[in-house]
Formats: structure tokens, C-alpha cells, sequence
DNA sequence: CAGATTTGACCTTA
DNA sequence: TAAGGTCAAATCTG
């Protein structure tokens, strides 16, 4: 049977299956220009990040899990904390247990970290290793949303023209669901191609919701009461769970 | 010393 | 003017 971790991860991807099937709807019926789908793919990415977590903490992975089998990019060349010593506010450091290492078939470098006033955890920002040899302009956006269980969204902007690697999509095949991604990411790196706003979500449901007609904004609204009701926050000094 | 990260400063945009 | 995004000097490590 469901464990209550099993269950929470699975209302979770329900609702994130509900929002994908309303998107789907939206764009259907090109009612892109009337209605917001942004407010909506950032729901469907918080429902996976979700059930991610969940299912993480449940199974938690070997922690001696060498960094070197399928962590080819994103991993520090050292510590990240080379500054651990320093006498500056401990604030603007962080643990590097804590942060995802993606490997989504290309190398990132980072180039920035903001705090960003509407999140208390601060925003990575991440470009194509390759952005200058071969004139990649793909960079990533790295922001953590949730404490416990760690979770972080992942945005993708621009368009991979380095092709750098491409075995780790090969593997993960066509299909693959690129979103929020929980302490390991998948991503399939052709998929986010999108020249603006290059989160992609690609939503294999096909089991239609009875929420697909209703209005967007609505359902936000009933699925935050729900998303409260069935996961209360882990921590009580977030404010965004 | 090369190459990567950190982080304050600067730039852009709404 | 504030907030987010980027730059680049400083710093660190192999």
C-alpha cells in the first residue's frame, strides 16, 4: 500500500497532470493572448518538483554516490564554499551538500547569484561552458524553492548551439519531461529550444481531468487551498509553502 | 598558472 | 527607482 510520503507524491503529480491537461487546453484553443499560462506552468513545475521530493526523501540516494559516474557537468572543480573562513555574513554562503548537481548533457558555468526579493533562497545563474568557443547563448537559472525537501526549479533560456554532448538525452529518449528538478536533474537538453522563456514541459497525460474547462486563475486559487491542505508546510518560517 | 567560483558593481527594464 | 540579470575583479584550488 501508499505510504503517506507515496500518497503526497502522487496527489502531487495529479495536480501537476490537472494543470498540464488545462495548459494543454489553453493552447488547444489559442487562448495564449487572454489568459496567463504562466502563473499555470509554474504550478505544473512546483507539483513535479513535489512529487520529486517526496519520492527522493523516500529513497533517499547512497550518499557516497560518486560524483564522477554521472555528474558531468555542474560539479565544482573544488569546494564551492572557498570562502567558508571569511569573515563576511555567513548568509551569502551556502552548503554544497545541498545543491542540485545536473547533469543534463551539457556543461554550465556559473556566472552570477542574486537573492531575489520574492524568494528568501538565492537565484544561481548558469551559462553553456562552451558560450564563448562556440557561441552558445543557452544559459539556466538555478533557484531553490523549497527547504525540506530540498527543491529547485530550473529554467532554461536560449538555445543550445554548441553541441556539446548529447548522450545524456539519447538516453533519457524523446519523451522525456523537462521541469523543477530535485537534487539530481533530467533534462533533456534539445527540448529546451525555446528562444525566450525555455522552461518545456511535455506532458504525457492522457487521462483529461474535469478541470481542463475551467478558468485558469481559478484553479490556481483551488489548488493552492488543496496544495495546503495536503502538504502542510514543512517548515513554518517558509513563506512560500 | 590556468581555470573555475564568488560576489560586489553595474546594466537593463518595467 | 527597485529588482533582476550580467560583468568582471578577486579569490581559490589542482
Amino acid at each position: 500500500m501508499f505510504s503517506n510520503i507515496d500518497h503526497k507524491a502522487v496527489a502531487a503529480l495529479l495536480h501537476g497532470q490537472g494543470c498540464a491537461n488545462i495548459l494543454k487546453t489553453v493552447l488547444d484553443k489559442r487562448e495564449i493572448s487572454s489568459v496567463s499560462t504562466e502563473p499555470l506552468i509554474n504550478t505544473i513545475l512546483d507539483s513535479f518538483s513535489l512529487a520529486l521530493s517526496f519520492v527522493n526523501s523516500h529513497n533517499p540516494q547512497p550518499h557516497h554516490q560518486s560524483s564522477s559516474q554521472n555528474m558531468a557537468c555542474l560539479v565544482p572543480r573544488r569546494s564551492s564554499k572557498k570562502k567558508i573562513c571569511g569573515i563576511k555574513g555567513l548568509g551569502n554562503y551556502r552548503d554544497d551538500f545541498q545543491i542540485p548537481r545536473p547533469d543534463d548533457g551539457f556543461t554550465w558555468r556559473k556566472y552570477g547569484q542574486k537573492t531575489i526579493k520574492t524568494s528568501r533562497h538565492q537565484r544561481s545563474y548558469y551559462r553553456c561552458a562552451y558560450a564563448k568557443d562556440r557561441n552558445c547563448n543557452a544559459t539556466k537559472r538555478l533557484q531553490m524553492i523549497q527547504d525540506s525537501p530540498p527543491v529547485y526549479r530550473t529554467t532554461y533560456l536560449g538555445q543550445h548551439t554548441c553541441k556539446a554532448f548529447t548522450v545524456q538525452a539519447d538516453t533519457y529518449g524523446p519523451e522525456m519531461i523537462q521541469f523543477d528538478q530535485v537534487v539530481s536533474e533530467s533534462v533533456t537538453p534539445q527540448l529546451a529550444t525555446i528562444e525566450q522563456q525555455a522552461i518545456v514541459i511535455e506532458n504525457k497525460a492522457t487521462n483529461h481531468t474535469t478541470n481542463q474547462e475551467c478558468d485558469i486563475n481559478d484553479f490556481l486559487v483551488d489548488f493552492d487551498e488543496l496544495w495546503l491542505n495536503e502538504f502542510p508546510p514543512f517548515s513554518s518560517g517558509d513563506p512560500f509553502f
